[in-house]
DNA sequence: CTTGACGTTTACGTTAACGTAAGTTGAAGG
DNA sequence: CCTTCAACTTACGTTAACGTAAACGTCAAG
């Protein structure tokens, strides 16, 4: 009656585009943790989030224990002060990485534009 | 007479930071191909531009044989129709790709401000 | 009742990107 | 001449992130 809705292993990996070896994996990493029907694994919502939180982290080119600390911090308790400076101080360092990637995605994106255009004239040249 | 200065591996490795091991390797896998005076190699300007694209591909976390390949469309030769239409559709490719890289940049910086902004809130109450 | 479909665990194999010796060489300095 | 330094090659070791195979459980359908 409660509209949460679970999936099999084999839809998430569907839908995510991963192999069923992939989410046990992860599992085996700590970065998943699907409640189970006797030895069946069942994903809540709540895991599909994280498992789209890992591949994106993925995408983002960071290794598997980096991505479990990042999204550790999302679903951090509060705690005490030291703890949340701590966290504070982690995000910032998060924060600077991520912006220096852009810096490079931005350098990168701009040499390929420029690429283009010398393929353009190329091509203009030659079927001119 | 030529402002054309040169480099040892030693000096390369010391300025972008990364070990002799790592440009060998990078040498042998065709990413480098530095002159030799003998059997020591040495580095011109153009050694250097291309580590610091092979590094910035790293930072990207493009694997090594991805980076080759990329840093081999910017110096190709014109060469015929076919391969510019080619080599235009490859470029396409890769701005996709690192479009949507930046996408996902962009909802992680957003994640990590929101969580920011948890954990400002939480040491406020905290600290009064 | 057996056949699939779908799931499980255990465990060894694989690739990428280097790390890390081990042994060699050429030029320079004392 | 001997040593030291900075480079070299060859080759095996290592870690991450799964792939892949083997062997087994379970439940619905024919």
């Amino acid at each position: 009656m409660d509209g949460e809705r679970t999936w099999s292993i084999a839809e998430l990996a569907d839908e995510f585009g991963v192999t069923l070896r992939t989410i046990r994996f992860y599992e085996e990493q700590g970065l998943l943790t699907p409640a189970r029907n006797g030895t069946r694994r069942i994903f809540a919502d709540g895991d599909r989030v994280r498992l789209g939180l890992v591949l994106r982290g993925k995408r983002l080119g960071f290794p598997l224990d980096e991505i479990k600390t990042i999204i550790g911090m999302y679903d951090a308790e509060p705690g005490e002060v030291g703890q949340l400076r701590y966290l504070l101080d982690q995000v910032e360092h998060r924060r600077a990485e991520l912006e220096q990637r852009r810096r490079d995605i931005d350098a990168t994106l701009s040499d390929l534009a420029e690429l283009e255009r010398r393929c353009r004239a190329d091509l203009d040249r030659l079927t001119g």
